[in-house]
RNA sequence: GGCCCUAUCGUCUAGUGGUGAGGACAUCACCCUCUCAAGGUGGAGACAUGGGUUCGAAUCCCGUUAGGGCUACCA
């Protein structure tokens, strides 16, 4: 198996998927997982972007057997680092006659493609170039035109896909016109490279995203002329927007780091990505990455493309961010707490153990880490204020100045206490005000809080602990004396 | 335009000739509860369309329609 990116850009969501049923495939069936970089688009890959890559694939959890920064027998694994490799192909090709050089011009090639589509048929090469004798080459590259090379591409013929997901398709070799194999600066293109590197590193199975499926006959084409046979091929469908074309950056977020930044954690991307186009068995859809490597395979892929449905993977996130381990949640959650102010690290044990309660209050709010400086401000702040309207009607409650003052009394001196020791004091100051139920815990609430909405609040008390709470109601009972 | 792929609830999907068409997200209601969440229970919600084949079609075949991909010296 082997996941081929090419380093263009941000690494996209499409692209994990992609690598994800390759690496899945592989675990599953005890493969060897390569990753191998597809660089011979000179004008737009970058250092910078395999890095991406490779930094998205190991945070998702996809480690590699071979291929770049690991090695192994048969590299190098990055193209344009194996130039030497397809020059030999290509010559072998030439000298068998399966290719020829092309010195057209693109003026040239795109009055050509006009008047094909003019004619209604699909635009290709036809074939100028093939039979050039010795001395127009000769002239032409007196000239100064620089050749491409070609492969020639057998009239009449039909070529039969078997592809693992979607079965049988067939193309018709009129309509695909002679490729280019070497661009005139001697790099391959793209349909020659994957040949010849998926065959020199033995790739048995080839599972890539529904778009590569036209080029699939020219690659078979390839893999005949040069005498090899070719591997298992498998085209998923593509992932789509909302508007059902394909997933873009209007659609929203489409690189797996805006994700990681946003604060999504790899489980719960893998598990989404997984179940986007794959189905397993049974009707659990909360899947590790160990069930899945168990589970996964391409029979159960389906055919039909998908929308990229974001309430999934956030119900799957939430998921995924409740059931994790606190410490893990409240180190992922530091960074974003930290850039908003509420804290800067390095943290104090103390006020470590302290974040992480925080974190335990507000993580079931959470669809993403980054959502969190949403629900702490009133743990770090001075002072609350009653602002929403609802709230200052809480306030305004006749009973409230009475449970106030008794909360207040109850909770003076002593030093640490826990939810417990919380709640029976919230009961105490019902009990001796009459108050009960809504009428004490809510304007407790709102003026420790100053909202109407929170984690629970004997929770709350323990997190603010004893002086911020004597402090807060002691100011809300001021304002409401002073009303 | 040409070539190719696809078509089940709003979304992701199960289904492979006989099912009350199942599940998940979202949605609605109820329960739990100091609130909001979370959790639990329940409801609503789909086989694009027209022809065949068959005793019987979501399932097989053909057309139509709709969507998508490709059509580069990009991958």
């Amino acid at each position: 198996m082997r996941f081929a990116p090419s380093p263009t850009g941000p690494f996209h969501i499409g692209g994990a998927r992609s690598a994800l049923f390759n690496w899945l495939f592989a675990r599953r069936y005890g493969g060897t997982f390569i990753v191998r970089i597809e660089d011979t688009d000179m004008e737009r890959s970058t250092r910078e972007s395999e890095e991406n890559i490779l930094a998205a694939l190991r945070w998702l959890g996809m480690d590699w057997d071979e291929g770049v920064e690991v090695g192994g027998p048969h590299g190098p694994y990055r193209q344009t680092e194996r130039l030497d490799i397809y020059r030999e192909y290509v010559e072998q090709l030439l000298q068998k006659g399966c290719a020829y050089r092309c010195y057209c011009t693109e003026e040239e090639l795109a009055a050509a493609r006009d008047a094909l589509l003019k004619k209604g048929e699909m635009p290709r090469y036809l074939g100028r170039c093939r039979s050039l004798s010795p001395e127009e080459r000769v002239r032409l590259e007196a000239a100064g035109r620089k050749p491409v090379i070609r492969f020639r591409v057998p009239e009449n013929r039909v070529i039969n896909v078997n592809d693992l997901v979607r079965g049988d398709v067939s193309f018709e070799c009129n309509g695909i016109g002679d490729f280019i194999i070497l661009k005139s600066d001697g790099i391959p293109t793209y349909n020659f490279a994957v040949v010849v590197d998926d065959h020199l590193m033995s790739v048995s199975h080839v599972i890539r995203a529904e778009e590569h499926l036209p080029n699939t006959p020219r690659q078979i084409l390839l893999y005949d002329a040069l005498g090899w046979s070719p591997p298992e091929f498998a085209h998923v469908s593509l992932i789509l927007g909302k508007d059902r074309s394909k997933m873009s950056k209007r659609h929203g977020a489409t690189a797996v780091e805006q994700y990681q930044a946003k604060g999504y954690l790899p489980e719960a991307l893998d598990n989404f990505l997984a179940l986007l186009g794959w189905s397993p068995g049974g009707e659990e859809e909360i899947l590790t990455m160990e069930a899945l490597k168990q589970q996964f395979s391409l029979e159960r892929v389906a055919k039909s493309p998908a929308v990229f449905d974001l309430d999934k993977l956030n119900w799957l996130n939430g998921h995924y961010i409740r059931q994790a381990p606190l410490g893990e949640i409240t180190d992922l959650a530091i960074p974003y707490l930290e850039k908003a102010g509420y804290i800067s690290t390095p943290l104090s044990e103390q006020k470590y153990a302290w974040v992480k309660m925080v974190v335990d209050a507000v993580r079931e709010y959470l669809t993403c880490l980054s959502e969190i400086t949403d629900h702490v401000a009133f743990f770090f702040a001075d002072v609350v204020e009653a602002e929403e309207k609802e709230a200052k009607e809480v306030l305004a409650g006749e009973q409230v100045p009475a449970v106030l003052a008794a909360l207040r009394e109850k909770v003076a001196g002593g030093g640490e206490w826990t939810q417990a020791d919380a709640k029976s004091v919230l009961k105490g100051a019902g009990k001796e005000t009459g108050a009960k139920g809504k009428q004490v815990f809510m304007p407790v609430r709102v003026a420790l809080t100053g909202s109407t909405h929170g984690p629970d609040l004997s929770q709350v008390m323990v997190i603010l602990g004893k002086d911020k709470i004597c402090s807060r109601l002691d100011r809300a009972l001021k304002m409401i004396a002073g009303k």
